[in-house]
DNA sequence: TAGATTGTTAATCGATTAACAATC
DNA sequence: TAGATTGTTAATCGATTAACAATC
């Protein structure tokens, strides 16, 4: 029910803008913030601020600034983050082990962080039925079932490439509309369903162009 | 002793078109490719491919295509990758684990993967020592002499958030112009160094933006 | 040669920045 | 009210796409 498509450049400053407003209510004790001060705290121009919020509606006052904790709610609400997000993630190697224990650190340790790893999945015989930080370690065939179950809202791919978009089309079969994908390949998706990939290779390649001199 | 700045869209991509020509020499065999195939299987446009590439040379041969082999030896030069890049990895927690074994794998299993993890560094006790993959653990401020030692040039930070900047500091003390960060932070570096984020935190919140409906 | 595809220039598109009237 | 800062429009910047002459 979105009126207008917001681009991603938008969206994507959106979380960071949010984590900016935490850490200023938690060190600073005005209730306000300029879109100055806002965008000094997250690295980008104070007009780039002011019209990524306008997309959403007026959240500040003319003279006076933006409320902190009401940009803050608002934001929170605009990413869907005002509830749990429930997630799951397919491929339990040591990436997989590592993500879900970094998920969950933020998910206990942090105030406002919504993201929550409810399923885990895998193929391997050795790993299903264990247990990592208290949830159990699924077969794949499970996923349908546990994403209705768990109303999980969200993938996260750390399976080998060549299983990767085997994987997406489960997920996109069970209803999930956002995917973060971990293999160093390019899943193709239904127009409606949103990934992202983290390719680390592509990352690390690329930035050795600027490792020389 | 770069000519002219190229843009870092540019440098993204060309990584990429490396990876579409591995696959490709490994399926095809026909020795040429044109801009439109490397194109429809980076994702990019016909146009860009040649536009991306004319910045570094005259590489194809009208009315043909572009040489395979050539095109992949050339880009692998660009990108610093023809000889082996040595990496050091800061904060051995498990997220740090994961990506040294997954760095390694693909050191070991591809032909061309030249980024070699060479050297790791905590600052807990019962860490240091310890051997990872046949590599030990040194605490950080044997980060100067190893990065001389086995010329490193690249950096990963797989450290709590506030370690973050100054791990980045050491690093950069030491010479190192490329740093891939892992932390949820900024950090702040002299303008002839380059770091990129992978911000887990921001990319999941981001995403539950298009995980409603 | 005729057909195909590059390298490159011009046109388009989209995102960011600058400017300023509205208004708290 | 006077000063400050928003919301929004216009100008700028940069990246991508389209078009085409050059040439293999």
């Amino acid at each position: 029910m979105r009126m207008k498509k917001i681009s991603d450049a938008v969206v994507r400053r959106l979380p960071l803008y949010m984590r900016v407003l935490d850490e200023y209510s938690k060190t600073v004790d005005t209730p306000l913030i300029s879109s100055q001060e806002l965008g000094d705290r997250a690295g980008v121009s104070p007009s780039l601020v002011r019209k990524d919020l306008a997309w959403f509606g007026e959240f500040g006052k003319q003279g006076v600034g933006y409320d902190v904790e009401f940009l803050r709610n608002r934001l929170q609400v605009i990413l869907n983050l005002d509830r749990e997000v429930a997630v799951a993630l397919v491929g339990v190697g040591s990436l997989g082990l590592a993500l879900t224990r970094y998920v969950h650190r933020r998910y206990n340790d942090e105030d406002h962080f919504n993201l929550h790893v409810v399923a885990l999945f895998d193929n391997d015989p050795n790993k299903i039925g264990a247990n990592v930080d208290g949830i159990v370690i699924d077969s794949l065939d499970k996923i349908p079932e546990r994403v209705r179950r768990h109303d999980i809202r969200m993938g996260l791919i750390t399976v080998p490439a060549p299983s990767a978009q085997a994987v997406a089309d489960l997920l996109v079969a069970a209803g999930i509309k956002a995917i973060l994908n971990f293999a160093p390949i390019k899943v193709t998706v239904p127009e409606d369903v949103h990934v992202t990939s983290t390719d680390l290779s592509l990352e690390m390649q690329r930035l050795a162009y600027y490792s020389s001199q």
